[in-house]
DNA sequence: TGCATCCATCGACCACCTTCGATCAAAGGG
DNA sequence: CCCTTTGATCGAAGGTGGTCGATGGATGCA
């Protein structure tokens, strides 16, 4: 699978644009289910550590090397919890010679905000 | 305590406003751990059905005995999901007569979703 | 070719989480 | 005053998740 997509505004007759994706008239089980596996990912500390440290590294990516340290975990560990944050859509892997390069995916974070945001109009 | 709060914005020197609360240049282990744990809340299908069911209910408010059957889980699982959401500050438990209340934290998803939201400017 | 480095996978251990039936306290109606 | 309703808590069962040491594959350097 390609990690959810968080398709939410999907619904055929009903009513059109009204306030906000969480904020409808139940959310169908399915897109629920879609929306916690993201959260989930980002439901750890060393996750949401790991996610900060790749944003801030130079360049906008970083190796398994890089973090090891800063989050105090052992590197199986780390490669645990960023294949975690890869499956969620969140980071992407590109392997370049020895090293595995981690980055934040450019939209992910604020597709995931806008879920959230412009809840609570009226 | 009260819900963690989310203080990210918080730093002595260093920089000032740069991009986004996530991206900075590592974010403290505390405030990763405050924010997983408000994560963590909504990291099960069945919470994020239920704050939906909440904030879509008339009034923006709902009782145990409103969600037991849209969610298909047994009352106990229901207050104890419910629970954990209001212990981390996304509904509000207020109990009137015979009923229990909940309701969506007014600016709780907005602040939520901001910190997630402008991560991505250069 | 030999060796060191980087990192993913495996297996195991322990903790936590989800779920339910049973139970109990509080409130209201007859 | 008793009985029903609402919902929180308890205890148990089963599953899931985080962590690590050990291992193995892949790459690059000497």
């Amino acid at each position: 699978m390609s990690t959810a997509e968080l398709t939410l505004t999907e619904r055929p007759g009903k009513d059109a644009a009204c306030c906000a994706p969480l904020v409808r008239e139940g959310i169908r089980p399915a897109a629920a289910a879609d929306l916690a596996r993201t959260f989930k990912a980002l439901g750890d500390p060393a996750r949401v550590q790991l996610l900060s440290l790749v944003a801030a590294h130079e360049g906008a990516e970083a190796c398994v090397c890089d973090l090891t340290e800063p989050v105090g975990l052992a590197q199986p560990t780390v490669s645990h919890h960023l294949k975690i944050l890869v499956d969620a859509g969140l980071l992407t892997r590109e392997k370049r010679g020895r090293w595995a390069y981690y980055a934040v995916v450019p939209g992910a974070l604020d597709r995931l905000g806008a879920l959230l945001t412009e809840s609570t109009v009226p």
